[in-house]
DNA sequence: GGTCGCGATGTGTACGTTCACATCGGCGAC
DNA sequence: GTCGCCGATGTGAACGTACACATCGCGACC
């Protein structure tokens, strides 16, 4: 491909910059500059005439050339767990839809266990791209270390977190969600109530089962320790086959849609009911969960919002305005019908 | 802020250089950058100091200005839509893992409708992100007219295409999926068979749809129009309360496992037996599906496999190599427990 | 009517890195 | 012993942009 035989041939395509577009417009480049950034005091008429070079041109601003001398790379990192979940691949959505619109890119990294060692190195390739602020997706226990540990120097926000680090998370309430799951267990006459938790590194799956032994507490009931689960389906099925064999419980609350998806497969198996000899509650909403046999009871968070709010609070914080909303995003719960009076 | 009356402090705090490890080390910043591309020619023992300067300053490479000098901006730009589903998940995961093991970062836009403006809006940013290769998980119908029109001048995939625009997709081979599915079906006696596909202008539901139609041609068996769904499980219960009215069938394959779970939730509803009554073949194999009501037997489909060769191949013509395995992956059927012989 | 102010535009420089080329010392071949 | 080559390192550019400052013209104010 190189080895034309027409050495007249200028050199290898480059992209036009702004200089291209400066004498194309008849400006200097930095009248061009002005244009791209905005700025107040350009004459209409040389603003046209350098737009009208730009798309001639097809320029397209060096982003590279912008970020090594504003040294802002308009990246905002994330690092997350679990990225193929409802609930972290719904929230990561609406952070890329939001980041884009306020003109941020976005740089994932997943981690693939909760090892110190895997999230340090998330963060620290997180920090070789220079990101200006880092959203957190991931069991947090071992992430605020080192976070500290690297000295990370940008805001950050973790998502679902409980209201610990108050600062940098958050969140919907989960204890509040884990409540009014339980509570309405509990309405419903139910005693004996099984909780499977997530895996206990994630601190959402730790308020979750926080909410759960409050309301447990407050209604003066004999709590028993959960089982801690892993959020798959799979765990859920054969926690349930395990759980199933004693039947001293008639309720369970499940720490997300999944486990409970696979707890009511366990029930179908030993031929039990839902919700005739257990109910059943999950957390998260998933849009499958409406379909589930039967459907299921669940709260519902607005993971999207909370993806929306992480950009809004990270932007501003960017900015240097106030903080901003720090309330927790409500959960609500739907009621469908893997729930019923104790028999 | 910036009103500090100490006027002997030196400046803001600025990231360290190349030049300051250069100085620490006592060496010339152009050895160091050859430590950093790990040039063959240095002495050991400068290498060694050299590393050590980095690691006391903890300078990082500046990617920015790496990118300015090499114009390679080292990312690779992924246009996707419905990324909160399982597949496109699944495969983003694994192209993000195998792209930063390859020292590449990715720009992931999704795109919220199928219509030429969104596409190109989206291609649009990733081209002003001066990506490298492109990968493309979205209805591709009009992606490819997008790609000719912006003159996309890089490498690029469609992942889980048809075999049509061969040099430029990588595919699971979704006809032959959609085959064995529907001869399984038919094996099991079924003669009247069903198909609920996914969004027309999602080349891998049109994919699905031939290998079906040619499955039951082969057969000799009456075709009946398919039904074009959108994916979710949503449309998937409201086809089936639909269509179960009629009753003229025995079988059903539909082009995910959502829509199948929705049927399901359907003929659960109508008091009909899966397998018993109907059976149903679904598509992906998602890890719940082998927990619904009844396990759904579906065509298990490799989505990080794809992920992994996207970048790969993608990587391998950046680097001017001869064109690798462009074979399709090919899909497995798993047999659970919602097909049974017709009644 | 001269100067001040301001709107509109142009000129120099820096950001941090890599590439091309220059330099320097030592070692082997004749 | 000297020439040439090569390994190891250093010097000068360039990438494309934004910021700070300089310049220019023009109307308004006294």
């Amino acid at each position: 491909m190189t080895d034309t035989e027409r050495p007249a041939e200028p050199e290898r395509v480059r992209a036009p910059n702004i200089r291209d577009v400066a004498r194309v417009a008849g400006v200097s480049y930095q009248t061009v500059s002005r244009v791209l950034n905005d700025s107040p005091s350009i004459r209409p008429e040389t603003l046209q005439r350098v737009r009208e070079a730009i798309d001639e041109l097809g320029y397209r601003p060096n982003q590279a050339a912008r970020a090594l001398v504003t040294s802002r790379s308009r990246t905002i990192g994330v690092l997350a767990a679990q990225t193929v979940h409802y609930g972290p691949a719904t929230s990561i959505q609406a952070i890329e839809t939001a980041a884009r619109e306020a003109g941020y890119r976005l740089s994932i990294t997943n981690i693939s266990s909760s090892e110190y060692a895997s999230i340090k190195s998330g963060l620290d390739y997180l920090m070789s791209q220079s990101i200006e602020a880092l959203i957190v997706i991931a069991p947090q226990v071992r992430v605020f270390e080192a976070i500290s540990d690297l000295q990370i120097g940008v805001p950050f926000v973790t998502l679902e977190a409980t209201g610990l680090s108050s600062d940098h998370s958050l969140w919907v309430d989960q204890v509040q969600g884990a409540r009014i799951a339980t509570r309405h267990l509990i309405e419903l006459g139910h005693t004996e109530i099984m909780h499977i938790s997530g895996p206990q590194d994630w601190i959402e799956a730790e308020a979750r089962m926080q909410g759960f032994l409050r309301e447990l507490g407050d209604a003066d009931l004999r709590t028993r320790a959960p089982i801690l689960g892993d959020w798959t389906a799979s765990f859920g099925y054969y926690a349930g086959l395990e759980l199933l064999r004693y039947q001293d419980f008639t309720a369970v609350f499940a720490g997300n849609d999944q486990m409970a998806l696979g707890f009511m497969h366990a029930c179908r198996e030993l031929g039990l009911s839902v919700p005739g000899d257990i109910s059943i509650v999950g957390f998260d909403d998933v849009p499958e969960s409406a379909h589930y046999a039967p459907p299921l009871t669940t709260v519902r968070q607005n993971f999207a919002e909370i993806g929306r709010r992480a950009v809004a609070l990270l932007l501003g914080e960017l900015r240097g305005e106030v903080e901003m909303n720090h309330d927790p995003v409500q959960p609500e719960l739907i009621i469908r019908q893997s729930t019923a009076r104790r028999p």
